[in-house]
DNA sequence: TTATTATTGAGATACATTCTCAATGGAGCG
DNA sequence: CGCTCCATTGAGAATGTATCTCAATAATAA
């Protein structure tokens, strides 16, 4: 079992709440890769894994697994969202390319920082945010030319 | 009729469609404010003026009044979105408030710079991009605390 | 006028997500 | 061990936003 898994469970128990086996599998999933899978891939990939969760169940466990702090929900704009585990991974924001779909990450301490004043500028009291940038990729900007 | 109306029928009839009263409607409606409207919102307030515009013409309209430029379209994350014009607004990004819902705007000219250098050094294309802080906003910070 | 084309409304459809609720199955107790 | 209790689950219904289909309508051109 994964070190973050344990974790997990150990966030889990804490909860009092029981670290079932669909729970382990969906964390299991989700800790394996450090793509951004959005709920329907985890859903596909445990069942031909052969595990037998539910969508409402991988649903449920996202939820978890992001109140745990342990992954983080990424929203891609135009309803799509992605989940990614946080461990070793700092803050950072994403580049959507709208040819092929592809998200990559990108890092700009000095983007939160603005962000900080600009909500102590407002009185607002932030819990999150989302930066997406959405364009071509450099492999999709090559074959959209050619 | 607004000056922003006139471009907008100036812009159909470039684009050799006809300027129907239901899209005259669509966009005096996305005009007479500068709030975030959705979709949704558009359409009741269509109604209640006795206006007869179906909700897939208030669709189509709003993506026509995207093309034209003289609307943005917002993403709000959780799959919602928003119009505002954008005549005589510099750009800006959102503070969204998960309480009471409120979009506020702030500007902060610097980010727009980063991200584009955060572009350039992946190779990146950029078309668009979204920059949203979700949280509470001053009012709702307060009467959360209370 | 008639033919052609653009536009529309109503409802069907798509899609991601959440909800409902009966069935399941541990956990703890006597 | 048997029993009760309650968290958890799966299947499918429901939600909300947005798009699509297609026949009816309206505008334009001939």
């Amino acid at each position: 079992m994964k070190p973050e898994t344990q974790q997990f469970m150990k966030f889990i128990e804490t909860k009092g709440l029981l670290f079932t086996t669909e729970r382990k599998s969906v964390a299991e999933e989700v800790f394996s890769t450090h793509d951004h899978l959005d709920a329907e891939e985890v859903l596909k990939k445990l069942k031909s894994t052969g595990s037998k969760a539910s969508r409402a169940t991988v649903y449920r466990t996202l939820d978890l697994l992001v109140e745990s702090g342990l992954v983080e929900k990424i929203d891609l704009g135009e309803g799509r969202s992605a989940y990614e585990h946080t461990a070793g991974h700092p803050h950072h924001d994403h580049l959507v390319c709208t040819v092929c779909g592809e998200v990559r990450e990108f890092e700009e301490p000095l983007i939160e920082q603005l962000q900080e004043w600009a909500c102590e500028k407002a009185g607002f009291r932030a819990i999150g945010h989302s930066l997406n940038i959405y364009g071509w990729c450099a492999k999709c900007k090559l074959s959209v030319k050619a």
